[in-house]
DNA sequence: TGGTTAGCGGAACAAGGCTCCGTTTGCTCA
DNA sequence: TGAGCAAACGGAGCCTTGTTCCGCTAACCA
């Protein structure tokens, strides 16, 4: 909410009110639509429950990549910020690594087609990618070190592969009652572990 | 190969030649075509180089999942009969069963978007997931039996399960050398171990 | 060899992504 | 305050890809 751009600072010269209006908008718009129709609606659908024309989102942004990541924002936020907190709080480091890992698994069974954006090679969806992962790889390689660090974990797991393959196995997660990410994603938990 | 249709049995009487020669050259052309461009590649482009109209790929193949599902059947059918013979040849079941998920990784990373396919839900694949699932769950089942039996791993992992999870693995997994599908299923294997 | 019809080709339609440009409207400054 | 200007808007329209439909061709059979 608020504040899309007020200007904090710099050189951006603050847009027109109803350009910052539509933002919202569409914003408002697409989360909708992203929970009924999943993340790949077709865009003239967003646009006509946003009332706007398909240009309108095109120029606010420019591949669907931008408009999830500005949805899905705050959220990926909190699920990097949770990170540190768990080890803090945490009984082992292994136990917050499983913990976080499970926030990111239902972050994503909960979202209709992200997990799937999230593996495309399409080019539209390198901002995704991107986004996801600077800012979720570090907050995993360091769970990981802290774990490896204790003996608990084999030492060469390297954390963009266990997200990807994390984020891979969450694929079609929904819908399916005979499969189960959460428990797949624990089986690989289980499986870092050394014993 | 061979044989399409020399009409072993049965009532179906007998397709006429040109028939029998098109569907031969569309199988070679769509084996070549999901090489070069993965099995999404425009069907426009597997009739050009079959040198066909696209209605006759229609008429053969009335789903791109029929067309991949021909096209592969042979592996499929290796791979599944891999399972028993490992069983009954190789050390313990677990490393029997460790050996098949791997025979079934190294088909699928192989194929380019083959494991995208098996796990998307367009209606359109419908009997791509039947084919996999009918040929491969009971090997799998099996495998998993015997290692559960013998005590090597937990008694309650669901054939249909496991397979999905490892397909889901192999999404992107070739074109991504960050990404090692193998590394993550051997995760998944050893997580199944009890210890 | 001629009639029947299976099978063929590709034009045409639908759906969705993305662009482009004429029009509208918020903002600024005299 | 209102005139001028550029930012922003809307949606027609183009492109790609899937899928259908139908007039034509040529195998097959008697």
């Amino acid at each position: 909410m608020v504040d899309i751009d007020s200007g904090s600072g710099s050189s951006a010269p603050r847009k027109r009110a109803d350009a910052r209006r539509n933002e919202e908008t569409l914003l408002d718009a697409a989360a909708a639509a992203f929970i009924t129709s999943g993340v790949d609606v077709p865009v003239r659908d967003i646009a006509a429950k946003a009332g706007v024309g398909v240009g309108t989102i095109y120029r606010h942004f420019p591949t669907r990549a931008d408009l999830i990541v500005a949805v899905y924002r705050h959220q990926v936020e909190a699920c990097a910020e949770a990170g540190p907190t768990l080890l803090a709080n945490g009984s082992t480091p292994h136990a917050a690594l499983a913990r976080w890992i499970n926030l990111f698994v239902d972050f994503l069974v909960t979202k209709r087609g992200l997990a799937e954006a999230l593996q495309s090679d399409d080019a539209a969806f390198e901002t995704l990618h991107a986004y996801f992962l600077s800012r979720l790889v570090p907050v995993c390689a360091r769970l990981l070190d802290a774990a490896a660090t204790a003996g608990e974990i084999r030492p060469d797991m390297d954390a963009y592969e266990l997200l990807r393959g994390v984020g891979n196995l969450c694929i079609g997660a929904d819908n399916n009652p005979r499969y189960d990410a959460r428990r797949m994603v624990e089986l690989v938990i289980a499986g870092l572990r050394l014993h």
